[in-house]
RNA sequence: GGUCGUUUAGCGCAGCUGGUAGCGCACUCGCUUGACGUGCGAGUGGUCACAGGUUCGAGUCCUGUAACGACCACCA
């Protein structure tokens, strides 16, 4: 039964189906093989609010591109597959279709919302997951975990009270940013800088002591209300004399006191800052130190503090609840209410009013917003939980120091430990309801805080009622213990032992701070060991004309568009291509058509096969007795086997696909198979062999390209003559040293560089390649050409192809190769002239290489000094060179 | 302000440990060549950003400069 395939590769037909029986087959599935070497990936978990980007793409390419290889050398692969509960992104996208439907959270109620949440989760949190399927992923889909499921949960509250006993997580009033739209804390990492247009705006206050007006600049003037002194730098010489004065504060007619301190800076501005310790980080700072009043003047919403504000802070601090550092409200008086922005406008007007501005500079400001929102950000201090990252970051530190776990490219261990020297205290409390609840139970009796494991519904001191935080943790908290939580610590699971710690993780440079550093010293306190050895960074995927895709932009690149329109294998093969290890790349519609079209020469090479192979019984496996030209291709593929295995240890995976296209395309497409048309042509012995020939390497081949390329290679594995259920479960090719055939390599090249010389020479001369001539060679190398005869018909036009020493020819066009002399006689269309000025031309290129040559091999040092593998190579070319001159001589002799 | 990256053919990019510059696309010319025109063959096109240095020899190593970009940073 001859096989038939289209004449077009069509994915469409294959991919969906193909992904089916491996599934089918449990394929994906890891279950511990404690005599097989473990190779394992967790999965960056997407957010459940994702739709799949060019950013996954390729992330999850790189990756399926590694467990792949892995799976098929033999390791005991796991993939471990998950999503993100992203709790803000989640939330926010909640309140937002209720929003429109005139709900709010508070209608909702804690549970209420929650049970929506899941709900939302139950429906979209899946639909992710479904379009990494259509990327080819081979994830273990049985694992699938989520950051918020009942392990992570365990691992979360596990790690918390452990943190917490330690005395590495605590609460307190901080400075944090804080996001009046999303209503709650962020990290320091999720702030964003964007510059904005602002003014400075120059201030007089005036000294009480001596009455003199002193100048100080801010941004941020809706702040002032929250003065509580003013400081300069004691060495500063303008100021001495005011060194324990006090300030009027303007509107509020308030006494406030000069302070000194070093973050007073001389050079900058007047050398005068106001303090306003409630709303700025330095000036917290600068509070403690002098033990200043924090007078807090903006709602947790964004609004100055009114009355009720001021009222319900009393009367928390008043209670004893509170803790020694609860900041004051400020009941802001006729500005409560206001926005922040609405507050500036008015106290600016009242300022000037009052004469209390000296002039207004503008100014290009960095502005923190929120990462989520855009938000501007207001620092505020609140009361916040809090991760205490000294004694976390020393030893994340040094176990990369020690290489115990790699960046590749390297230089991003320097961006790594960077983040990590430089990093505070990491705040991980979000006034959210959707994540982990914050495992702290406070008295209403007693007033004592107790942090549990287990739920708790009396107070462990005094068997009051007791009430939960209301906080949630960071989304990245659940995230940091991803590596293992999923593996099912804390409980000493066979999983955990076996696949534990994971090999390699993949990102994008873009989350080293977030994730990356959070994860490697999470691991070191709880399990001891780094959580990967290998972190594989990448780069952005921008668009066409490099700029970074977004929503705003409105250049975002569906990758399940260009699955539908050209298959996941060009999409992948497009991403895998052409950049190195954390550089960003480009994305265009040429790159993923280029990749389409070498699917469909694989496609073609694999139809040609099959037309050939028709009825007869091939089998996969090389022929007894092999001729040249498949001596030549089966070591150029053995050396392909080597270098793309090489390419993948070394994580050059971008390396190792463009080997694999030059190798299909050029060798074996160009040549191989044009070759193997002559033998095919019969029905013997010869053509049975170079259909084994073709089988064998094509079959192979397609092994090596199966990570990249995976359901074009299944299909085409699956319809040639094979052993085994599937492609992916094959094995990885190694190198055979039975396979190295050097000598006929070099014989093929000296026929492939003659086959070149003569198409060159009649596309020169306009000769159509319907117009046979025969063709004389002249060489020492008569075997060789002996069994290339034959080739040249095929591939160089030749009628009949004469083999000798020496031949003496009129009239014929002459074709000098390093190892041949070759003549075709074509009668009236040789142009002598055009002849003779050709082969001149000829002849001074090669005497251009060959001074180049000489005039190394006569500098003294070069000789000397050199290796002496590199001289001796000059030496081979000059004489080469020198032959090569002579024959050009002797043509150009017998023209005259 | 700090750190890092990029700069190679018209465009997009490779070039690992230094030994007379490559790939894809585009372009030019030719081809109904029994797998593929999503193809085949032959070409055009680069003083490897600039200036120094190390070396027998530098796209490749070192120093500096410039342009662009990214990340980090509390700059009132």
């Amino acid at each position: 039964m001859a096989k038939e395939l289209a004449k077009q590769y069509d994915p469409k037909n294959v991919e969906d189906r193909i992904y089916e029986s491996w599934l089918k087959g449990r394929y994906f599935h890891a279950k511990v093989e404690n005599d097989k070497k473990p190779y394992t990936i967790v999965i960056p978990p997407p957010n459940i609010t994702g739709q799949l980007h060019m950013g996954h793409a390729l992330d999850n390419t790189l990756q399926d591109i590694l467990i792949r290889w892995r799976r098929m050398q033999g390791f005991d692969t796991l993939w471990l597959p998950g999503t993100d509960h992203a709790s803000i992104a989640t939330e926010a996208k909640i309140v937002a279709t209720m929003r429109e439907e005139g709900i709010s959270k508070e209608d909702l109620g804690r549970e209420g919302f929650l049970k929506r949440a899941w709900e939302w989760k139950e429906q979209y949190g899946g639909r992710i997951i479904e379009q990494l399927k259509k990327l080819g992923s081979s994830c273990d889909w049985d694992r699938t975990r989520f950051t918020l499921d009942e392990g992570c949960s365990k691992a979360v509250r596990e790690v918390f009270c452990r943190l917490y006993e330690e005395d590495l997580i605590y609460r307190g009033n901080r400075m944090v940013n804080w996001c009046p739209c999303c209503n709650t804390s962020i990290s320091d990492a999720e702030v964003e800088y964007e510059e904005k247009d602002s003014n400075f705006w120059h201030l007089l206050y005036t000294v009480k002591e001596t009455g003199e007006q002193l100048e100080l600049a801010t941004t941020r003037p809706e702040t002032m209300l929250g003065d509580t002194a003013v400081a300069i730098n004691s060495e500063d010489e303008r100021y001495k004399h005011l060194h324990g004065c006090h300030v009027i504060l303007p509107l509020l007619n308030k006494e406030i006191p000069i302070v000194c301190d070093e973050h007073a800076d001389m050079t900058k501005g007047t050398g005068v800052v106001k303090i306003t310790p409630a709303h700025d980080p330095n000036d917290f700072e600068v509070g403690k130190r002098h033990n200043l009043p924090v007078v807090r003047t903006f709602t947790y919403d964004g609004h100055l503090t009114g009355a009720a504000d001021k009222a319900e802070a009393d009367e928390y601090i008043a209670s004893g609840k509170a803790s020694a550092d609860e900041p004051e409200v400020l009941d802001c008086g006729k500005y409560a209410g206001m926005t922040t922005m609405e507050a500036r406008k008015a106290i600016l007007e009242d300022l000037e009013a009052g004469g209390y501005i000296k002039y207004i500079e503008p100014l290009k400001h960095e502005v923190g917003t929120c990462y989520r929102c855009h938000t501007s950000i207001e620092p505020m201090v609140s009361k916040q939980w809090f991760v205490r990252m000294d004694p976390l970051a020393g030893p994340a530190i040094e176990s990369v120091e020690k290489g115990e776990t790699k960046f590749i490219p390297e230089r991003f261990t320097k961006n790594y430990m960077n983040w990590m020297r430089g990093t505070r205290d990491w705040c991980i409390s979000r006034q959210l309801w959707w994540g982990h609840r914050i495992p702290a139970w406070y008295c209403s009796n007693c007033g004592k805080m107790t942090v549990s494991k287990t739920d708790l519904d009396k107070c462990p001191h005094c068997g009051g009622d007791v009430e939960q935080d209301p906080d949630t943790l960071d989304t990245w908290f659940s995230s940091a213990l991803w590596p293992f939580s999923t593996l099912g610590w804390p409980e000493n699971t066979p999983e955990l032992e076996h696949y534990y710690p994971t090999n390699t993780l993949v990102t994008g440079y873009d989350i080293i701070g977030f994730w990356v550093s959070r994860m490697i010293f999470s691991a070191l306190k709880y399990t001891d060991k780094a959580p990967f050895d290998t972190v594989l960074i990448h780069g952005l995927v921008r668009d066409a004309q490099g700029r970074k895709m977004s929503k705003s932009l409105g250049n975002g690149i569906d990758p399940l568009d260009i699955i539908d329109r050209y298959g996941a294998d060009a999409l992948r093969f497009t991403l895998a291509t052409g950049n190195s290890p954390g550089n960003d790349m480009r994305f265009s519609d040429e790159k993923v058509n280029a990749s389409r079209n070498f699917a469909n020469k694989i496609w073609n090479a694999s139809r040609f096969i099959l037309m050939n192979i028709g009825d007869e019984d091939i089998p996969c496996k090389l022929p007894e007795n092999l001729a040249l030209e498949d001596k030549w291709v089966i070591s150029l593929y053995n050396t392909l086997v080597k270098e793309v295995t090489e390419n993948l240890e070394k994580f050059e995976l971008g390396m190792a696909v463009a080997k694999l296209y030059d190798f299909i395309w050029d060798v074996f497409c160009d040549w191989y198979i044009e070759i193997a048309k002559i033998r095919l042509q019969n029905n013997d012995e010869n053509a049975k062999a170079a259909k084994q020939v073709l089988v064998w390497v094509m079959s192979n081949t397609l092994k090596l390209l199966h990570p990249f390329m995976p359901f074009i290679t299944e299909e085409i594995w699956q319809t040639l003559p094979h052993e085994g259920e599937s492609i992916m479960i094959s094995e990885w090719p190694e190198y055979d040293e039975a396979h190295a055939f050097d000598a006929e390599e070099a014989e093929m090249e000296r026929i492939m560089v003659a086959v070149r010389a003569i198409r060159n020479r009649r596309t020169e001369m306009n000769v159509a390649p319907s117009k046979k001539a025969k063709v004389y060679i002249a060489t020492a190398y008569k075997d060789t050409f002996e069994k290339g005869g034959v080739f040249m018909q095929k591939l160089a036009s030749a009628s009949e192809v004469e083999i000798a020493d020496s031949f003496e020819i009129e009239g014929a066009v002459s074709i000098v190769t390093a190892d041949a002399k070759i003549y075709i006689p074509m009668g009236e269309l040789v142009d002598f002239e055009a002849e003779k000025a050709r082969l001149a031309k000829e002849l001074a290129a090669v005497q251009k290489d060959l001074d180049f040559v000489n005039n190394k091999l006569s500098n003294e040092n070069f000789v000397s000094r050199a290796p002496a593998a590199v001289v001796e190579a000059q030496k081979e070319a000059k004489a080469r060179y020198e032959e090569k001159i002579a024959m050009l001589n002797e043509s150009i002799a017998k023209l005259n």
